[in-house]
DNA sequence: TGAAATGTTGGGGCG
DNA sequence: ACGCCCCAACATTTC
């Protein structure tokens, strides 16, 4: 079977590869998974009705989430705001029928006449699509960290139901950062190249199996369900990524430099884009300093180096430094979702705004506001050996590790007044 | 999936 | 033996 390599519009491509296949070959019909993005579930829905028209099958499947997300409902038949309730009836829907896992059929090889894609100006050729990405820094450091596809999801998969016998405990360890006790699957999980229905399937038959090992085996199957939450959400909030959830979070004072939304304007430093002053100036020194690493916290700067360097981030570090930015910094969440989608191997439309709404305290069940992480206890408490930090940070004990950028103590205190102010805003 | 402030308790040192 | 103080340890409240 040849693999076509095109470039530009996909609902246009998609139509046009289909029509030449059904012409050329007899195409028995056209079959994807589903996306549940809204500009993608509107694309596909047009892709859809067009092939139909041109009387071509069509048949769409579940396979991206455990859970399809108009059917995790509460008793009212409304969607779910708040995790646990979600998260208890979910399971109890993947409990009565489980989520499907097929089979991958063996494709046949067919005979492609040579002419068919002859004046597909879309069609790119291998080789000039194979050739070294820029910048260099997707060789740097993708191919030394990350291992894309399904082989390794499943080896990788494999290894950390092994670790869950050897006695390590995931739900004791997966928040000690210098630990390899997460399941690194988030990236083959973004990409499809795992299925969440798989992964369910054979932790639960693992659960069963081995019973000293449930519990860690269910609080990795909870991890898979805040994913589908976050798709949940998002399928019902599609603006997600570029608005507060809780609309009173408009008033508050973020520093905030652009991609105006409305809803922003009233934000101290939204002319930051013009003519920065001092105060937006600092801000947005404040911002590259956290993007470099260079905050001067130790587990704010580790974090923030291992997302430069490897494109992944250990999920205890990540809320630290959410909660840094957004709360310490003052600086919008937005600045840091944006950063985590252009840096972050496995972040994707649900999850990345979803848990930044969720540690800056905008979003539905989300941590609330005052909820601040001192990312100096933090340390203490999950990286108490200073193995995490001194692999990111081993200047940290001399002359050349910065200063902290703002005090933690007063920016906390900072932070819970702008905070209280919007509150009685709300009120009033 | 917080942290700090505030309140409570109980043991030990000491006059 | 007793009351007093101190303070660690724990619990509760507040942000």
């Amino acid at each position: 079977m040849p693999l076509i390599l095109a470039a530009g519009d996909p609902v246009e491509i998609v139509i046009d590869v289909a029509r030449r296949l059904s012409e050329s070959l007899g195409l028995a019909g056209v079959t994807w998974h589903r996306r549940y993005h809204k500009p993608f579930r509107e694309a596909d829905a047009c892709i859809k009705t067009a092939l139909q028209r041109y009387g071509i099958g069509v048949k769409s499947h579940p396979g991206y989430l455990l859970t399809e997300p108009w059917t995790v409902q509460t008793g009212s038949g409304t969607p779910f705001k708040v995790f646990t309730p979600y998260s208890k009836t979910a399971q109890e829907q993947l409990h009565l029928s489980p989520p499907e896992v097929f089979p991958v059929p063996k494709l046949r090889g067919i005979y492609l006449p040579d002419d068919v894609f002859a004046d597909a100006e879309y069609v790119l050729d291998v080789e000039a699509f194979m050739g070294a990405p820029e910048p260099s820094w997707a060789t740097d450091t993708l191919t030394k960290h990350c291992t894309p596809g399904e082989p390794h999801a499943h080896e990788r998969f494999s290894c950390f139901l092994d670790s869950l016998l050897s006695g390590q405990s995931y739900k004791e360890l997966n928040d000690v950062p210098s630990r390899a006790a997460t399941s690194g699957l988030s990236p083959h999980l973004r990409f499809g190249e795992i299925s969440p229905a798989y992964l369910w399937r054979e932790t639960a038959r693992f659960a069963d199996a081995h019973p000293a090992a449930a519990a860690d085996a269910w609080a990795f199957l909870r991890q898979l369900l805040w994913r589908d939450f976050a798709w949940h959400r998002l399928y019902y909030l599609p603006e997600m990524a570029e608005k507060n959830v809780r609309s009173q979070f408009n008033e508050f004072p973020w520093a905030w430099s652009s991609k105006a939304d409305p809803g922003a304007s009233k934000s101290a430093f939204a002319h930051m884009d013009m003519e920065p002053d001092e105060d937006a100036r600092q801000h947005l020194d404040e911002l590259a300093a956290w993007q470099k690493g260079e905050t001067g916290i130790p587990l704010v700067d580790a974090g923030m180096r291992e997302l430069w360097a490897t494109g992944t981030m250990h999920n205890r570090v990540r809320m630290v430094v959410g909660s840094w930015l957004t709360k310490n910094l003052g600086i919008h969440w937005r600045h840091g979702e944006e950063w985590f989608w252009d840096t972050l191997v496995d972040a994707d439309y649900a999850s990345n705004p979803f848990n930044w709404q969720w540690v800056a305290g905008c979003g539905d069940d989300a941590a609330p506001y005052f909820r601040i992480f001192n990312p100096l206890l933090q340390v203490e408490k999950f990286d108490p050996d200073g193995l995490y930090v001194n692999r990111w940070v081993p200047e940290r004990h001399t002359p050349l590790y910065p200063e902290p950028m703002v005090d933690v103590k007063e920016s906390r205190k900072t932070a819970l007044a702008a905070y209280n102010d919007i509150r009685n805003v709300a009120k009033g």
